[in-house]
DNA sequence: CGGGTGATGACAGATCCTGACATCAGGCGT
DNA sequence: ACGCCTGATGTCAGGATCTGTCATCACCCG
């Protein structure tokens, strides 16, 4: 395949999350990136859109499972329990293993704004799936767009949770949990 | 005050809605909205920290009303409803006067990503906020944290419906009624 | 009327990102 | 074994974003 090693997407993202971490973000050139692994800033950009990019492999097919999971549930159930299935589902993403790399990543998006924005919207884009699913089932509007926006709020709230230090429960009993205090909070 | 005109700011955060309107937002520089007004591209960025934030004037005051305005609620209620209250509060920043105007910014941010990354970006830290002062009035974990997420999902939906074509009601009104919604979806 | 203050202009430069074209490695058919 | 084709990469040029630095100008104040 390349010109010379194979793997030149995932080489770069291992490259750039360890130099985000040494230097910080803004102080990393995608060119450097680039260079670290034996390829050009012009190749960086054939593999990712733009910088910010390399730091979110793997979203798409997050979002596509959590979009697809709601055509697995059953018919019948509250929307925000199908959204709470949907994600249930997609736990597969959050593997033990895959939490210390977790945290690296969130160490990195957490101190700088321009990765939040493109975190969010990442989020919002899922978010906006799930919905557009939910309606083709029947739900009508705005309880499509609620039940799916709660659940990645609840989403985003059982992440931040998996990653605090010394956390040891996975993700679907975290999420199980937070379900569980929205609808304490929300609670009629 | 300025070598000319007064106003600077708001003379560029008006002319770049306009050409964002006419050509898009791309396809403006920041070079051509500052001399649409006759300034350089320079003092743009004196005014604005990036191209982006022309389209943000008045989020901070935005931001600051909401969450000042959760201190003004009284003791005893639950999260949500000081939330629910926080927002009612803060609908003088959407006046019927005003809604025209949202619409066409509504229109630029709509099809920009990078737009829309900073509003949930401005959205999120909204919600940061309100959450750290419910914590301050002793709300638990991750109570705040779901509280002040579902008021900014209920904000945003609201939202929505108020810049639909010929929708009349009130940001109050819908609030209202989209907390109701988000009752009945969450509905224990 | 002279100095101070704050906004602006002018200029250079780093970085991000894109388009266009050349080049190279490996697969594939003959 | 040979030559072609395809895809990934390299090279170069250039526009746009954003920043640092210093000069300049308008206005206010004493």
């Amino acid at each position: 395949m390349g010109r010379w090693e194979p793997g030149g997407s995932d080489r770069l993202r291992e490259a750039a999350l360890e130099l985000f971490l040494e230097r910080g973000y803004e102080q990393t050139t995608a060119a450097e990136i680039a260079q670290s692994v034996g390829l050009t800033e012009r190749t960086f950009y054939r593999h990712f859109p733009d910088k910010k990019e390399v730091l979110f492999g793997g979203s798409v097919e997050f979002r596509a499972t959590m979009v697809d999971s709601v055509l697995g549930v059953p018919e019948g159930l509250a929307p925000l329990e199908v959204v709470a299935r949907a994600l249930a589902s997609a736990t597969e993403f959050f593997p033990d293993e895959r939490r210390e790399w977790s945290r690296k990543r969130w160490q990195v998006l957490s101190v700088n704004p321009g990765l939040m924005e493109r975190e969010l919207l990442k989020m919002a884009d899922v978010a906006a799936g799930i919905g557009a699913r939910l309606r083709e089932r029947g739900v009508p509007e705005p309880a499509a767009t609620l039940a799916a926006e709660s659940g990645m709020t609840v989403f985003r709230v059982a992440f931040d949770v998996w990653l605090q230090p010394g956390e040891r429960r996975s993700m679907a009993e975290i999420e199980g949990e937070m379900f569980a205090a929205l609808g304490a909070v929300v609670g009629v």
